[in-house]
DNA sequence: CGCCTTTGACCTGCGC
DNA sequence: GCGCAGGTCAAAGGCG
């Protein structure tokens, strides 16, 4: 109880108050508007004597320093600055007129209703803005399925649920663009939710830069090609397909850092590797894999191993599915997808990287698992830290293996601390950090649900010893050993995620 | 025989 | 323009 205080206190610390706005949950609004409304309000102030003192001094000064002179005998700056400025002016200030007085408290008053309405306004805000990410999230999911059986009727690429799902999918992009092709039916409706939740971000921020690739994709002639992997000769048509499909997830990616010795997690989809890659700076290789769970499913994933630490194991997903999905599986992909809407909800204009994996989080003692928010990639990038395992604790109490993780709202809203659970992190962001950035950051980091469900979910995924896994698992990816050289033998998993 | 991995080649983007 | 790096393709080979 006490910790959620404190919590939302060093938020409001960190936060400017207005940039923190939109991203703040009820309880701690609640608070805020208590501590903001106080401010205006004297007869709040005098109510709460204790708690406001401390609030006021560590808040916003300058609140109190329009407070009327009456409670001399608290003993806060305020209250100094008062009596001081009395001392100076003398008996004659005391006696000064009290219209002025009245005066200001009109002010006061009149500001504390606006304040009030304008925080009213902001809940409300906020709260709708969840129920649409929300619906957005179902939305895309219903898209998916009915892509999948538009697929299992085997229809031809040009067929109507085909363009609608590559419409779906491309909501980011298609609204940069042009909404062209919008025929289907519901997809005006998941459009016009993106729209508001992504396109607003994307065309303010141009968050969702359009890589070269996709450009010509879009303003090229044929759109409606085969979403299937093998079934287009053309390495050009293929990539253009593959990347109309998954270019909202190309936007964002998740990317989870997990200790473990198995070759690749199993998280419970098919996967086909489909390259490696040396990469600079990393003796290890990075494997490439597809999900071939369904024909046409966009979702991919690199695994690697981290290079200074070969224990760890770093998984990008990108991409979403666009196929029913195992509860196990499911759990991860709602998550990467749910993150990276997220991610691309907000608006990232800030280039820098918002917190690195040792600053924000490892300050925060309580945080076993690190939710970090990069937008310095070229694309922005949740990484879910799991290595810094205290984990065992959160896993122990979120434990649920099969958590749904279709984000709540209380994920933009970290409102729903939970007593004792990891709470917000005395975050010290960058004057330049966007407020939605800030927002979702702090939401993911604040918000115990979120990394513990994940953690949960990708302890249930990769909790089972590589031994249970087989030769490549059962995501049937044998080729695992050679992503990093022998691996050592390792207790925990870990998991990065990453949304591009 | 079909599926999957391996691996070299190719393409693209980016920095110099 | 050139080179580098990342990402992808697809032929070749292995395995069940």
């Amino acid at each position: 109880m006490e910790r959620p205080k404190e919590m939302a206190l060093l938020y409001s610390d960190s936060f400017s108050s207005h940039e923190r706005g939109c991203s703040v949950d009820e309880g701690i609004d609640r608070r805020d508007g208590i501590e903001e409304v106080d401010f205006f309000s004297e007869s709040h102030r005098r109510d709460n004597h204790g708690g406001d003192a401390r609030a006021g001094v560590s808040h916003d000064p300058r609140g109190e320093n329009v407070s009327p002179q009456e409670d001399t005998s608290i003993n806060t700056a305020l209250h100094l600055l008062t009596m001081s400025s009395r001392v100076g002016q003398g008996a004659e200030e005391e006696k000064k007129p009290n219209n002025k007085l009245a005066m200001l408290q009109g002010e006061l008053n009149r500001l504390g209703e606006e304040n009030r309405r304008l925080r009213i306004m902001l809940e409300q805000l906020t709260r709708s803005y969840g129920v649409l990410h929300n619906e957005y999230i179902l939305a895309m999911q219903q898209r998916a399925q009915d892509f999948r059986h538009g697929q299992d009727n085997k229809t031809d690429t040009s067929s109507p649920v085909a363009v609608s799902e590559h419409q779906f999918m491309e909501r980011g992009q298609t609204s940069m663009q042009n909404f062209g092709h919008s025929g289907a039916e519901d997809e005006e409706q998941s459009q016009s939710l993106s729209n508001n939740i992504v396109n607003r971000g994307s065309r303010e921020q141009g968050i969702i830069p359009l890589t070269k690739r996709q450009l010509p994709v879009d303003d090229g002639p044929s759109e409606q090609r085969s979403p299937s992997w093998g079934s287009n000769k053309n390495p050009r048509l293929m990539q253009d397909t593959s990347t109309d499909t998954e270019l909202p997830c190309r936007k964002a990616r998740v990317s989870v850092r997990a200790r473990s010795d198995a070759p690749m997690i199993t998280d419970g989809c098919q996967w086909r590797k489909y390259g490696q890659k040396m990469a600079k700076g990393n003796p290890c290789p990075r494997a490439y894999y597809r999900c071939t769970m369904a024909v046409g499913c966009p979702v991919r994933k690199q695994v690697q191993r981290c290079a200074e630490d070969k224990t760890i194991l770093i998984t990008t997903y990108e991409g979403t599915h666009n196929h029913p999905l195992p509860q196990t599986a499911a759990a991860m992909a709602n998550t990467t997808s749910a993150a990276a809407a997220m991610l691309l909800s907000g608006s990232t204009t800030s280039k820098d990287s918002l917190m690195t994996p040792g600053g924000f989080f490892q300050s925060v003692p309580y945080a076993s698992t690190m939710a970090t928010l990069s937008a310095s990639a070229p694309f922005p990038t949740i990484t879910l830290d799991l290595t810094q395992s205290p984990s065992p604790l959160q896993l122990s109490r979120g434990h649920l293996p099969s958590i749904p993780f279709s984000m709540p709202p209380s994920m933009y809203l970290p409102h729903k601390l939970l007593p004792g659970v990891v709470g917000p992190p005395a975050v010290q962001f960058g004057p330049r950090q966007q407020s939605m950035v800030e927002t979702v950051t702090a939401a993911i980091a604040a918000d115990p649900n979120f990394t513990t469900a994940l953690a949960a979910a990708i302890k249930s995924i990769m909790g089972s010893p590589p031994s249970t896994n087989g030769p490549g698992g059962s995501n049937g990816s044998p080729s695992g050993p050679q992503v990093g050289p022998g691996p050592p033998q390792l207790p925990q998993s870990c998991t990065t995620f990453s949304t591009k």
